[in-house]
RNA sequence: GCGAGAAUAUCUAAGUGGCCAACAGAGGCAGACUCAAGAUCUGUUCCCGAAGGGGUUCGCAGGUUCAACUCCUGCUUCUCGCACCA
């Protein structure tokens, strides 16, 4: 007799399993599902897990509803994190140590090796190897490989050649958050603070000031018209510069900004900001204004001067109030130039007067101001002496006016400050120069991706709005980096492949992974992956053969059914995938990717896990702890694979008393040699509707949904077929077939277990490869089914007036309706008009004859419909049950439920006031 | 702020107009078995009830409907994404 003991079932199943999964072209209809590969650059933990454990249960299952399914797993080491995290265990940082050494428990002699940053992702792309095998994931490892791997590298450049041609890549300048310190562009993850900050284009409103220029930094150039004022802070000393040759005046911090933009910046003297004060400016358009002392003009924002427009702005109107409540500048009067309804004569005037805002400290000055800036946007208009243009249209004009009449510049700067470095610098905005970028903002582009994405599965459907989102949000995207590691960029060795940018299409190298290899690198030629992957012919083809059988796999295995990712990839690699492949599979629409499951996240003990914060719980433990099939039951039955789930010790401790009831059950019932019952037939007929349900969830990827099915669906229908039962018999040798659909219904969930039991039902071969139970429509008797429920129905209210009462019965009486009644119930039941549905009933003398008893009747009736479920009522309508015989078949079986004489009888035999209650569907119950 | 979702009993969670006091699991409580613990099994787990019943519920406030957990409107709260990074 089996011993319940999963590790043991887990030996045996992988040793069965060692080469079971690879997968080759066959006659079999093929299926074909990848997830997105992970980068390891750490150990996994249970949230990993999901993420590959749901598509593994959907390979098995297709694998053993007979489809030839290919499930490939590969490693994405390209990229920077790892070189960061090599540098720092090189310089001994101790946080970064901690983590590797105590969290992923790293062996020092290994940690030793991790100054070198391949050495890391090889480490865990062979722990990952190790855990997903543990975990009983039917891979096919042949096809691994790293994404460093020349053969891949190669297969990388002709991808990209195919992009280049068609035109998809560009060359250009591009603005990015540069720490001069460090020298380097910063990502989101190297900063300090201000990871929110936007970088935005300011346009340059220039001023003459003297021979110079002094250029003041907006959003809104349109308000040019109305400006009264430069502000400059007294107590800041202003450079004077030659801005490509060019004499301008600014802060000293925007000198050092420019000149990171693009420009020539010559710093030749210096002039404080007090001697700007009262000074004149001329305005670009006409007539000259005054430079007002302003304390609050931040020198590190933007040119550090700023350009006052009272009317407009409510900081210039607040600012410019302040200073003539002191009885300066009082000549000053605000110009409004826009109109926008519901803002009165000067809107910035209005607003603050109507927020009630005393001074420049107000909270609400921000909100303020956007809101007017966003009305005027979208509503206001210059007024007609100045031309009677939208403002979204005089903005361009006057920033082009700018551009080309004074030589002013666009100035780019982030939208909110700090932002710091994890250095401590301040970080500022560079023009990198020599940046690749893969035209993503191409409309043409996008419309080809969207036309293949509504052709797409999408699921869940609700994703399908956000995949609709990001194809147009999606902008020119930078390819190509500077540091980590990866593929060189064709065009400009002394670049990398941006590593999201590397990984786009290879699925389709997955097909021919583990056959590519037999070739040297350099014999792979763009020509090559042209005759595997497009079937283009060309001279001189090296090993004609190998191509042969590589052009064979892709033919048979491509396009992929269905890839599997979370749902944060969405908004880049999800989306960028199909903007490669519809360009490198150009007139290939049956090569494009079918189908997209998207996954939701993990919380552990309802925090999200984080490898940073230690909240993480490495699936290797969970798998020693509770077994590769108990993690598995558990991450599929707590949630469906997009929810969120939770990872909770003690409900996976109960997971796997699940499993091991299930396999004590089977081992049980198995053998069981008696005589077939009535019930024997019921629980075959509810077998049928597990099996269909179970494959219907398992069709549409709700793992949740199956396991409610598979196992609790038919535990509990098990429950009732052994109460059914005669006292002597312990099930009949028909339950040794529902054993055999039992185990196979659980074999993607509980692959170990189902091995084990497979054997021990002397099934043929590996379970993993058993064909997937067919639901037998023969088997299917709804009647069976129905007369059942109304015998459990009966007994559950048996129980409850047994309860209620509290009395010991003596005898119980079953009294069934008469078959007028049931007559009454099926007029309602079909009945089109509820209103006229009694008349219809007494039109009939029988039914006239007994009065008030039918119309009260009739009463319950409508009642009792409305709260049967459908299911009940329109058989019953169409073929009614004989209850007494349902009662009477079931008598022995109920005295012995409940320890007393049952006695079934018609109503009218009974002889008891209770009886007159009976109804179809619902005997009167006398208890005695 | 913008975009996409979510809110159901102690927890996880099913439920898209009448099957609903609401599937299922976990947990709690009571009981059986046991010397005992664990495991297992049975009952119970919103309130009331000595006859299968009644009452109040599914984030909050309204609305549509004979009928709403389910549809509509508004509000509140939460999660995810907003990129040059895997």
């Amino acid at each position: 007799m089996s011993q319940f003991n999963l590790s043991a079932f887990e030996e045996e199943a992988h040793e069965q399993w060692t080469h079971a999964f690879e997968s080759n072209p066959s006659d079999l209809e093929k299926y074909y599902l990848n997830v997105a590969f992970p980068y390891p650059s750490g150990a996994m933990h249970v949230g990993h897990g999901r993420t590959y454990i749901v598509p593994d249960v959907v390979a098995r299952f297709w694998r053993m509803r007979g489809k030839q399914v290919l499930f490939p797993m590969a490693f994405h080491v390209t990229g920077a994190p790892v070189v960061g995290i090599s540098k720092r265990i090189a310089n001994k940082d101790e946080k970064t140590i901690r983590l590797y050494r105590d969290l992923y428990r790293v062996p020092q002699n290994i940690l030793d090796q991790f100054t070198d940053p391949l050495t890391i992702v090889k480490h865990f792309a062979d722990e990952y190897q190790r855990v997903m095998t543990a975990c009983g994931l039917s891979i096919d490892w042949r096809r691994r490989f790293i994404t460093v791997d020349p053969t891949y590298s190669k297969f990388i450049e002709w991808q990209w050649k195919h992009l280049y041609e068609a035109g998809h890549v560009m060359k250009g300048a591009h603005p990015v958050r540069y720490c001069t310190v460090d020298e380097n562009p910063v990502g989101d993850h190297d900063l300090l603070e201000g990871d929110k900050a936007e970088v935005i284009k300011f346009t340059l409103v220039m001023f003459r000031f003297s021979d110079a220029f002094i250029p003041c930094a907006t959003l809104r150039p349109e308000t040019i018209h109305g400006v009264t004022n430069l502000w400059a802070n007294p107590d800041v000393t202003y450079v004077k510069i030659k801005l490509d040759g060019k004499p301008w005046i600014v802060s000293k911090e925007a000198a050092e900004k420019l000149a990171l933009q693009d420009h020539t910046v010559e710093v030749t003297g210096e002039i404080r900001g007090s001697d700007l004060v009262g000074k004149k400016v001329s305005h670009p358009l006409c007539g000259e204004v005054p430079i007002l002392p302003a304390p609050f003009v931040d020198p590190d924002m933007a040119s550090g001067m700023v350009m006052s427009v009272p009317a407009h702005a409510p900081f210039d109107y607040i600012a410019l109030r302040d200073l003539q409540q002191k009885g300066q500048y009082t000549e000053i009067k605000p110009i409004p130039l826009i109109k926008v309804e519901g803002y009165g004569e000067v809107p910035a005037q209005y607003a603050v007067e109507k927020a009630g805002i005393a001074n420049q400290m107000d909270s609400r000055m921000d909100a303020l101001t956007q809101e007017i800036y966003s009305a005027e946007f979208s509503k206001g208009k210059l007024f007609d002496k100045y031309g009677g243009k939208p403002v979204r249209v005089a903005r361009e004009e006057v920033a082009e006016l700018m551009q080309q009449k004074y030589d002013s510049v666009v100035m780019y700067e982030f939208d909110q400050r700090p932002v710091v470095c994890r250095c401590g610098n301040k970080v500022k905005v560079k023009i990198l120069h020599d940046q690749w970028f893969l035209k993503y903002g191409d409309q043409a582009w996008k419309q080809e991706v969207q036309d293949h994405l509504d052709t797409m599965a999408l699921v869940p459907t609700e994703v399908r709005a956000e995949f609709d989102r990001t194809i147009w949000w999606l902008k020119d995207w930078a390819c190509t980096r500077r540091v980590g590691l990866g593929t060189k960029f064709p065009w400009d060795p002394a670049q990398l492949i941006e590593p999201l940018s590397d990984s786009t299409v290879y699925m389709a190298y997955y097909t021919i992974a583990h056959k590519v290899r037999e070739i040297e690198p350099k014999l792979l030629t763009p020509e090559v992956f042209d005759y595997i992957f497009l079937g283009k012919e060309s001279e001189d083809l090296p090993e004609k053969k190998k191509l042969d059988a590589m052009r064979k796999e892709f033919l048979y295995w491509y396009p992929y059914d269905f890839r599997f990712s979370a749902k944060d990839l969405i908004s880049n690699h999800l989306t960028f995938q199909l903007f490669h492949h519809c360009t490198v599979f150009a007139g290939q629409k049956d090569k494009l990717p079918k189908g997209m499951v998207v996954f939701g996240m993990g919380l552990l003990n309802g925090a999200k896990m984080s490898s940073s914060k230690g909240n993480v719980f490495l699936l290797e433990d969970a798998v020693k702890e509770f077994g590769g099939d108990t993690v598995r039951m558990f991450l599929m039955g707590s949630a469906e694979p997009w929810q969120d789930f939770d990872w909770r010790n003690e409900l996976v401790l109960s997971t796997k008393k699940q499993i091991e009831r299930f396999h004590n059950t089977v081992m049980e019932i198995k053998d069981a040699t008696g005589e077939p019952h009535d019930i024997d037939r019921w629980l075959a007929s509810r077998l049928q509707l597990h099996i269909t349900k179970t494959t219907e969830a398992l069709d549409n990827f709700q793992t949740r949904q199956a396991l409610q099915e598979a196992y609790f669906g038919i535990e509990t229908d098990l429950k009732w077929y052994r109460r059914r039962l005669p006292k002597d018999c312990d099930g009949s040798r028909e339950l040794h077939e529902l054993c055999s659909v039992w185990v196979r219904l659980l074999a993607p969930f509980i692959p170990f277990t189902g091995e084990h039991l497979w054997k021990e039902l002397a099934g043929e071969g590996l379970i993993s490869f058993a064909p997937w139970p067919v639901a037998d429509a023969k088997l299917v008797s709804p009647k069976i089914e129905l007369a059942e429920e109304l015998l459990a129905r009966t007994v559950e209210d048996i129980e409850s007036i047994v309860k209620l009462i509290q009395l010991q019965p003596k005898a119980i009486t079953i009294a069934l309706a008469p078959e007028w009644k049931h007559q009454v119930f099926r007029t309602i039941a079909t009945a089109q008009d509820k209103n006229t549905v009694i008349k219809e009933i007494m039109k009939d003398e029988s039914m006239r004859k007994r009065g008030k008893e039918t119309t009260d009747t009739a009463k319950q009736c409508t009642t009792l419909i409305h709260r049967l479920p459908p299911h009940v009522v329109a058989p019953l309508v169409q073929d009614p049950i004989n209850e007494k015989a349902v009662f009477d078949a079931a008598k022995t079986f109920l005295s012995q439920e409940f320890g007393v004489p049952v006695h079934v009888v018609m109503a009218e035999e009974a002889g008891h006031v209770k009886a007159l209650t009976a109804l179809p569907f619902k005997p009167a119950i006398i208890i005695e």
